[in-house]
DNA sequence: CAATGCGGGTGATTACGGTCACACCAGTTC
DNA sequence: GAACTGGTGTGACCGTAATCACCCGCATTG
């Protein structure tokens, strides 16, 4: 088990991490950067999740960092041992299989936003992904915690700090989002939020 | 075996396909669309190379749609015959996680290309990626045979077509690549475009 | 307490790439 | 040979998001 603070390095780029790790608490994201020392955001990663897994299947080296957003508590599962169940237990191999093939959709979608040519568009699509499953279809509003800064956020949508902050500017006074002290963010119109993503509504 | 013509569709978007795909000879492309309509390129698919092997895992449907980009002939494998194989023999559980670590390795840096400001260095990135391997140290140039059109290339890095065109117009009077009938790209100068590509040269 | 740093908010300016509108050319197809 | 079609080449124009330069407020730190 190892805990992180804000900004803390979980994952390193590079080198062949030889475990897996798995998120309790807080959020991950992993993150690239360019020739040019551009950062670039590939994922988040939600409690319940884990990375560093691609070692696990190639023997190849990290590809990306990860990094924590939040304080973050996760455990730390050695690859070798993992590696001698997956002979043993199909189910484990099944698992991490699906794992895999999970985070490769993920970065399908991912992909696709950047496609979107609307800005505000984009923004809200991520935030709805950041929108937990449950609270989706609900009537009432979903709460964020800890949300990923704007920073974060703009590196994961090809934008700039200060645009994601105008959208976000936007979305308030428009009362379809609203800050909640530093930590928290309150999605008031989910509706309105989803139609904002799926462009059937502008901004 | 299945052969495609130029366009054909090799896998759908949306349905469960039911069989992997084996490309043996032209270059396939996995696209996907977003919400408005756009394409989104993906990822390029060369010989040697499979794809819609990610229903093999987690039983869902194909995400993205696979398009010939040339002629193409491919060799179908259904999957529930591979899935029983992969029970028996752990070799090919293996090789086929390998295969979708690979592509999620390939995706990493396809989505860092994106993260570059300078558009030039973008499609010389993209083209560098397309040089065989053994070529790239070579001091004699490459030939890239049915390359992606200018479209696909541009779908690929969320470009427009015409930008795509004058980068490719820049590249040729520089006399870096040339073009070589209607089907043969011939890459004249790899020293130029790799320091290009990793923006140790401006264009 | 001051000092510092980080995250958010905002205006002015500007470069740059998208879009549109063409023209051109080489294959096909009839 | 005419008529199409798909891929490429190019100029003009324009909108928009990046950039830069600030500000504020809050938390943390010594």
């Amino acid at each position: 088990m190892r805990k992180f603070a804000r900004r803390g390095i979980v994952l390193n780029a590079g080198v062949r991490e030889e475990s897996l790790c798995f998120l309790f608490e807080g959020r991950l994201q992993g993150v690239d950067f360019t020739i040019d020392g551009r950062e670039v955001g590939l994922y988040f990663v939600e409690p319940g999740d884990f990375c560093g897994e691609l070692g696990l299947f190639d023997h190849g080296p990290q590809p990306e960092y990860v990094i924590a957003l939040t304080a973050a508590v996760t455990v730390f599962i050695p690859m070798e041992a993992l590696r001698e169940v997956m002979m043993k237990q199909p189910g484990i191999v099944r698992v991490l299989g699906e794992r895999l093939a999970a985070r490769l959709r993920q970065m399908t979608r991912q992909r696709s936003l950047l496609g979107l040519p609307n800005i505000s568009q984009r923004v809200c699509c991520q935030l709805w992904m950041l929108i937990p499953e449950d609270d989706k279809d609900g009537r009432s509003g979903s709460l964020i915690n800890n949300p990923p800064t704007h920073m974060e956020i703009a590196i994961m949508l090809n934008l700039s700090r200060e645009t994601v902050t105008r959208v976000f500017q936007n979305l308030q006074t428009r009362e379809i989002v609203k800050r909640d002290g530093a930590s928290c963010l309150l999605i008031t119109d989910l509706q309105t939020l989803r139609e904002l993503a799926e462009g059937k509504q502008e901004l």
